[in-house]
DNA sequence: AATCTCCATAAACTAAGATTATTCAAATAA
DNA sequence: TTATTTGAATAATCTTAGTTTATGGAGATT
């Protein structure tokens, strides 16, 4: 690996002296003393074996070897300043990328919003939504690939302890039912009514089914006796099923908005049941921590929700 | 005018790093210790205010803001090495540009020989040959248009004293006849047979001419009785008009080997005459002589002509 | 648990680069 | 011409950035 024969700030001064036509003008311009830059030049000159200056007048001519130079110096300088200019702009989010994770419900209807206000914020900032399983998610986050991610399942314990997990808000998963259903009409339900009804749910590998059959058995129900008229493995397709009169589900309130204002669904309550589950933001406490994400984190993610007060819509 | 937030070693720690995945193995390639890689990166860092490598796990890797900069380093770091061979080729004249200057007759019929044997040797060095007027090309060598000249006339005085003469060849200037013509015959002419000549000669502002006619005057002729056929300015015209029979003239005997050989010229021999002048070397001892010029200088004229043997044919 | 590897930190040392002061040469002015 | 000014080179001192040796600590490996 060979030496570097020059310094940036030996080209730097190159590049004065070429400009002002003085040693003593670049040096004025540098803020340093005359015999700085005449010393500098005769480093330069010796460590390349070249003449750079002919000082023989009033004012320093370049040599042939000296305009040679000077074409790389004012490229090289033009890098660098590039890459300053590049830096800058990551440092004050006028450039670079951000990488956020989510399972399937946070990232269908919770991150879009949020990346959009960021956007809005930081238009020169580009964003990536990248919508996996928990589990995968969660290992993407490990390895860096995402810079933070919000999940609303349960990780593997490995995962657990390696990464930084901080309760975001709770995300309520409501009955909800056909609008022409019979009961849609009560005021509250029981929850044995919830035997008489049939179920559209998720399928169960879903961390979301999961988290919503653990709640329901740890409030004292009997899971295995609810009726289950299908298994869909998309939001999108149960809600269809729900409108279309098939079933009742439990899903997350920010998915339904929408049909919740459009009365197109039913909102149930049940008696002494509440499903509710913790959304969590995970991110890698032994990684670098992107001006970006921590934006996000600090100035985008507390507009949404808080623990104290549940998702709210905009 | 703003400092530089890095320098080129910094850069070169920087890619080192990335390209060896760890700061030791860094350190090694680049014959420093590990400390040394550590303090200069956490420099660079601070600097830019950003974080280039997360040093969690066994080997170091790039964050975003690391990866933007490793571009431009890579960039810069070549754009350095190109700038160091192209300055290695101008060293061993691999590379650059050679200005030759010449009047006339030393341009016509002497330097593109020189030229030729000189690219023979660095065919990558350009060559540009010059030619002007004995002053002309004075004017250029001292004001570095030229890096150097040769010339057979006299420089203005204020040149004399601003640049380096070296006597380089003695041009003899034969007396040349048709072949045909009536003292073609003899062996040898005496200086009274001048008169019956009928000359073409050189233009009399050229410096040939005279020095031709100074030469003449000095050995005691006088050039008022010589008879001027015609005068040309150009030698190839007076050389055409000699072959035709129109009249003798004196000519560098450089410019009509050919012709000797041939046979279609004759050159004469004139009792206690000898016209010779000197061709000298000029050059500017202000100003920087480039690897090219002291090669051409050293190498390359004396193959062609010494002080004590004048002129030879290669 | 024990060892190893790798990075960070501390303290001492080295050397490159900056400054002040001075000399020298050339260009300008008197 | 001589005197003055301007710009660059040189010398000596000083500052500081960068390197080294030595050491400590956190993760990975056995």
């Amino acid at each position: 690996m060979p030496e570097l024969p020059f310094t940036l700030d030996q080209l730097r001064i190159l590049k004065a002296i070429a400009a002002q036509g003085s040693f003593k003008k670049a040096a004025d311009l540098l803020y340093v003393t005359q015999p700085a830059v005449s010393l500098q030049i005769q480093n330069l000159e010796k460590q390349l074996e070249i003449t750079i200056f002919d000082r023989g007048g009033r004012k320093a001519l370049l040599t042939e070897a000296g305009r040679l130079l000077l074409e790389y110096c004012e490229r090289i300088l033009n890098q660098c300043d590039e890459a300053c200019k590049a830096i800058e702009d990551l440092n004050s989010l006028k450039g670079g990328t951000l990488v956020v994770g989510a399972s399937q419900t946070t990232g269908t209807y919770l991150m879009p919003r949020m990346i959009g206000l960021f956007r809005q914020k930081y238009p020169e900032v580009s964003v990536q939504l990248q919508v996996h399983s928990t589990r995968r998610t969660g290992w993407s986050v490990a390895n860096g690939q995402i810079d933070l991610a919000i999940i609303g399942g349960q990780l593997p314990s490995d995962l657990e302890n390696l990464l930084q997990i901080i309760p975001y808000a709770s995300d309520e998963l409501a009955l909800v039912l056909p609008s022409k259903h019979v009961l849609s009409n009560k005021k509250e339900l029981l929850k044995e009514d919830l035997y008489k009804l049939n179920f559209v749910t998720l399928d169960s590998q879903s961390t979301t089914r999961k988290v919503v059959d653990k709640l329901l058995q740890d409030s004292g129900l009997d899971i295995h006796r609810l009726k289950i008229e299908m298994e869909l493995n998309s939001l999108e397709a149960i809600k269809n099923a729900v409108q279309s009169g098939l079933g009742a589900s439990f899903l997350p309130v920010v998915s339904i908005e929408r049909e919740l204002e459009a009365g197109t669904i039913h909102k149930a309550f049940v008696a002494d049941l509440e499903v509710k589950r913790e959304l969590k933001l995970i991110t890698n406490p032994s990684r670098y921590t992107s001006r970006a994400s921590e934006e996000f984190k600090k100035n985008i993610l507390p507009q949404f929700a808080s623990l104290e007060s549940p998702l709210r819509k905009l």
